[in-house]
DNA sequence: TTTTAAATGATAGTAATACTATTATTAATA
DNA sequence: TATTAATAATAGTATTACTATCATTTAAAA
């Protein structure tokens, strides 16, 4: 048996779905791929269609426009998460384990899932490092926001709050805890690889300790009485 | 006697001293102005020349294009901050004290400052807020930073780390939770005022709250013997 | 199997963006 | 007063970010 990993994307995302076709998902596996080296400026649909082997027209089909494309590849990526987070996470009773799993699947590279031929999960991985916080970082965002376009994301960070809570019953900044977790997993790994004086991980570049600063971050915060 | 404070800025920011003239100083004003009315993407230096009186052509006299412009306004900012900081906490001995302070300045929106008067500060800490990132999230950091153009922000940076050493001289990891503080000062206030339930501070929507979050963060990691 | 519909490919076109270049005019300086 | 430097005015180009049209292929329904 062959188990297929779906996420459920918001339908106002996209124009036509684009895990329904075989250009759809070319879409979103070169998108992927442009966008990782070329970065999300000088990203266009023009480019992506030359790399398919398709006209522009023929992606504007599916999505409206790059940033609607970009936010269905942030989406994908915490819908993606939270499931690996739920499946990681599944029988350990140990809140305090369970939050360190999960800081560690934050801020680990993650090898190419083979469950979802058409998205390479470690170069979006990167994606979401480099372009995530473009995502909501526009004057859009009140309007995306009323679209759910961030529910996937909030919804990570609610499962967050809410095992930080598990762990410390009475902190008071479970919900500002977990997004601060989130992004300094993200921006302390950019930093780490593109201006590490920002960084105590300059000389070994390895994500572990990034792991152990967000370990330590949390747990002394949780563990005050 | 009149002072007036001068923050020196990297040459290779710009083509033509903007605080050199009248135009250049009108360049940085609207920009300021327009970038926090349009946001950066739709930002231009058509409109922004319309908005001063001047051509385009006039415009790119000053700035490469609006990227320079965006690294030019954010190390301004950092350069200005850091005075700010060296101002506040000038005679302040206790270096919890003084972190304390550090942590209140970063995140509280400042007054128009009237010695700078091309630059209103609060709008361009609103800018810092929502399009600060944008400046070294780019395919050009490493290009960027060669030219030291980030050198403003790293500055700050190794204050804020060398003060978290004076705090507690054992903390392993002062550089990164300096910039964990300078970026979730500006995170938690973006994500309380547009993404709410990333924080718990949706309900006020206080500055206060997220210095309290911040003191809280950095204070028991640092009370940790 | 034919009909019909849906998706794609091919091509064209437009307004705006991100520039560069040229020349005339004005202002500041030697 | 002559010279230089900055600006204004105008024009032009390549690319971006789309929209529109129509013919063709593919797939599903009758």
């Amino acid at each position: 048996m062959k188990l297929q990993l779906q996420i459920k994307m918001n339908e106002a995302l996209f124009l036509r779905n684009p895990e329904s076709s075989e250009l759809g998902k070319n879409i979103l596996k070169h998108s992927v791929q442009l966008i990782y080296k070329t970065g999300f400026e000088s990203f266009t649909f023009k480019k992506l269609a030359e790399d398919i082997g398709t006209t522009e027209a023929g992606v504007y089909r599916y999505f409206e426009n790059k940033h609607k494309l970009l936010v269905y590849l942030t989406a994908w990526y915490w819908g993606w998460l939270e499931f690996q987070i739920s499946f990681h996470t599944n029988n350990i009773k140990d809140p305090t384990v369970k939050l360190k799993k999960v800081i560690k699947l934050l801020a680990t590279a993650v090898e190419d899932d083979v469950q979802t031929s058409y998205i390479d999960e470690s170069l979006l991985y990167q994606i979401i490092i480099a372009e995530g916080s473009k995502a909501y970082l526009t004057k859009q965002v009140e309007e995306d926001n009323k679209q759910h376009f961030f529910k996937p994301y909030k919804d990570l960070c609610a499962v967050i709050g809410t095992m930080i809570l598990e762990c410390s019953p009475k902190y008071k900044y479970p919900k500002s805890l977990a997004s601060t977790i989130i992004e300094m997993a993200h921006f302390q790994n950019f930093f780490m690889n593109n201006l590490p004086s920002l960084t105590d991980f300059g000389k070994t570049k390895e994500e572990s300790e990034i792991i152990a600063f967000l370990n330590d971050l949390v747990f002394t915060s949780l563990k005050k009485t």
